[in-house]
DNA sequence: TATTGTTATACTCTATAACTATA
DNA sequence: TATAGTTATAGAGTATAACAATA
């Protein structure tokens, strides 16, 4: 039998499953993969900064930011420039190019949300999204209390 | 500005993040990789099935589920067995190491799922739920024009 | 002819470890 | 000594194309 919890919990995993389907269009279209988009989102939030910081937002290896940010100058998205105050590291800063997927992101992002929740009255957006911040925050103990 | 729809849906995509998160730990605990647990899942819906039908079922290359299978049947999760009625094809069936790990997917979602909704009212489940139906809906809607 | 699965090849993401240059 | 990034190496997921066996 399935409870009414886990037919919840397949709701939310089934939008996210849409969700990202919906991203892999802006990949074929940007001829991006979703770790450089993701790189570049993170990149669009903080402004130009060192590869150890984009590790750290990412949660990924200093190895691996090193290939992303190589392939992202390659295809003209970014530059790795000189630190100013210190010369073991380099600056990634988004090019005009890259700054135009960026604004595309964001504005396909906004875009997305509209449609999704423009015609949910906003009573209900309210109780949706307080649901979700509940069980966020449990998740979030839960997650805390197993580590 | 950031308006309540861009809110909600970055509440949505920072769950599943979490629900990945989560899924990271259940891969850790049995060696197995996502793409393999996700295989084993599928089976677990589905019952000994041919490796066709797991390519549609991921929605993946045949090639990519020939690698799939080959290292659940070197970990000992699936056999490979001959097809009754068509020798083109296999059976992949689960061992009782693979129907035992199916069983811990299923009691740990089910699990999470209790946990995270388990203390949320029903009228305001429902509300969730309603509201999470409303937007897939729209969002296939969308798709489906898209394509 | 069409379908099932495999071999061949290649690209991407990812990690750890060792190393260089700098702090 | 510690930190930033790269080179070296390796494993996993993924794809397309060519091929063999069977339908």
């Amino acid at each position: 039998m399935t409870t009414a919890a886990t037919a919840a919990l397949d709701k939310v995993l089934h939008l996210s499953t849409l969700v990202s389907a919906d991203m892999a269009r802006f990949q074929s279209e940007s001829g991006l993969t979703g770790s450089r988009i993701h790189l570049l989102w993170m990149l669009g939030l903080s402004g130009p900064v060192t590869q150890q910081a984009l590790a750290s937002a990412l949660e990924v290896s200093p190895r691996n930011v090193t290939g992303l940010v190589d392939a992202l100058v390659a295809s003209g998205h970014v530059t790795r420039e000189p630190h100013p105050h210190d010369r073991r590291a380099r600056l990634i800063t988004p090019t005009p190019l890259g700054q135009q997927t960026i604004g595309r992101l964001r504005s396909d992002h906004q875009e997305l949300a509209d449609q999704l929740f423009g015609a949910v009255p906003s009573a209900q957006l309210a109780t949706f999204v307080a649901t979700l911040e509940e069980i966020t925050a449990t998740f979030a103990r839960l997650m805390e209390a197993a580590r």
